[in-house]
DNA sequence: TCTGGGGTCCTAGGACCC
DNA sequence: TCTGGGGTCCTAGGACCC
């Protein structure tokens, strides 16, 4: 059988998935105790669309990815708490979580930043379950969020696992599926789109083989599978029938590419606002690829208008390569104006745009050339950007930046509801009483 | 009568995830 | 007026090599 990807073990494995409930709206509801048992959207960047919704906001029809223009009205007449998007206090939040978790075993992938996988291989012997309310009861109570445990022999069984908690209130919130009797009563109950890694087309694609539901598809033929799910529906396959393909992943892999996009606050029709804005994402992209010690082998700068409007429509993008593989900011954003200048058409009304690194290497590993900067002249640059990101990290990211990156920034993204960060700014810190 | 065999690397597009 | 952002993996096909 070629399941290429991890080993294959089976048997004594077991894996457990925690998942934060609702994870923004939980977020938000930690410093803010009114929140509590009543409707609660978080929007996505730019107030665009709902990304998390609390039980209630569920209850009233709203689904991810809603425009949030479009459930304005039952937003009021519902009066439906609605926040910007505040990542600054959701990765805390994160973090607080895994601290928790590493309590419970030291073997942890932090899989997404509301989710993660636990090895539990040693300890079959324990109630599992009962582990699994502990860990619940732990993380609720040492940072507010309310979690879900799924229990499996392997990680989509974990998931699947995960799925029935949290359709199933009854179960308090952990699902065991180690035992093949269990997953016999669950799995012919539970939609094939439940399972991990069955998207959209994969459903109508089983649909034709005439699989429904996640027992039937554990039963189905893997080779006919794999001629239309391809190697990955097959790894499902077995995953569902017990056969772990997918190791836990606990040191995170050498990440491939790296982006910085964003839609604008309003259309973009002046080539300087343009600038201003790649610029800006473009001096941030380059502070993620010095704060992980990676360089950028080369870089895509795209913009483009509105595809949900009949304004005129253009997609442009270009792309630039740097002599050598680099992370130094005033390198890359020689680069970006480059792209711009190649890319920009007058009289069209820009929505978006980004930078797109798709190659990086590491920065101390990486091929030199003949017609970069001399050794000397890059280590001074290389202390340049280390102290502008000191200066950074110390006093708030954007404390410094290049003029480039623009003052006033008109396109800047709107972000009206946005609650404080109550746990990284000192400002920002929760009152008990006014 | 009528053109081999065995590879690698790169890219675009599709699908999926949170 | 108004619809997010950041990732990964797989496959097919083209280009190229000896």
């Amino acid at each position: 059988l070629d399941i290429p990807q991890g080993s294959m073990k089976t048997g004594e494995s077991v894996f457990g998935l925690v998942d934060g409930n609702n994870f923004y709206c939980s977020c938000e509801r930690v410093f803010n105790p009114k929140l509590a048992n009543v409707p609660l959207v978080v929007l996505s960047n730019n107030d665009g669309c709902a990304i998390a919704r609390s039980q209630e906001a569920k209850a009233l029809g709203i689904r991810m990815g809603d425009p949030f223009f479009l459930i304005r009205d039952r937003v009021k007449a519902n009066n439906v708490r609605v926040f910007s998007s505040n990542y600054t206090l959701y990765g805390d939040m994160s973090r607080r979580v895994l601290t928790t978790l590493q309590e419970f075993t030291p073997h942890i992938e932090a899989y997404s930043i509301d989710e993660s996988f636990l090895d539990l291989s040693g300890f079959a012997d324990k109630n599992l379950a009962a582990y699994g309310q502990e860990i619940r009861a732990t993380v609720r109570q040492w940072t507010g969020i309310p979690t879900c445990v799924g229990i499996g022999p392997t990680k989509t069984l974990a998931k699947l696992a995960n799925w029935t908690a949290k359709h199933h209130p009854e179960m308090g919130g952990v699902c065991d599926l180690t035992d093949s009797q269990e997953r016999e009563t669950i799995l012919p109950a539970v939609p094939v789109e439940a399972v991990w890694g069955i998207g959209r087309a994969s459903v109508a694609k089983l649909a034709k083989l005439g699989v429904r539901t996640v027992a039937q598809l554990r039963e189905a033929d893997p080779r006919a599978v794999r001629q239309s799910l391809t190697v990955v529906g097959e790894r499902i396959i077995q995953e569902l029938r017990g056969v772990s393909c997918l190791n836990l992943e606990e040191i995170e892999p050498q990440r491939k590419g790296m982006a910085v996009t964003r839609s604008f606050g309003h259309a973009v029709t002046e080539k300087t606002e343009m600038l201003e804005a790649v610029a800006a994402h473009t001096t941030r992209v380059a502070e993620k690829l010095r704060a992980t010690g990676l360089a950028a082998v080369g870089m895509i700068v795209f913009a483009h208008t509105n595809r949900h409007n009949a304004d005129p429509s253009y997609y442009g993008s270009a792309v630039c390569e740097p002599y050598e593989a680099t992370d130094d900011t005033p390198e890359l954003l020689g680069l970006a104006v480059q792209g711009v200048n190649r890319l920009w058409r007058d009289g069209f009304r820009y929505k978006k745009c980004g930078v797109i690194l798709p190659d990086l290497v590491r920065k101390d590993e990486r091929q030199r050339s003949f017609f970069a900067l001399a050794d000397a002249d890059q280590a001074k640059r290389s202390r340049l950007m280390e102290t502008i990101d000191a200066i950074n990290q110390k006093w708030g990211r954007g404390t410094i930046f290049p003029a480039a990156a623009g003052i006033e920034r008109n396109w800047k993204i709107r972000s009206e509801m946005k609650s404080p960060c109550f746990t990284t700014r000192f400002a920002d810190l929760p009152q008990a009483r006014h």
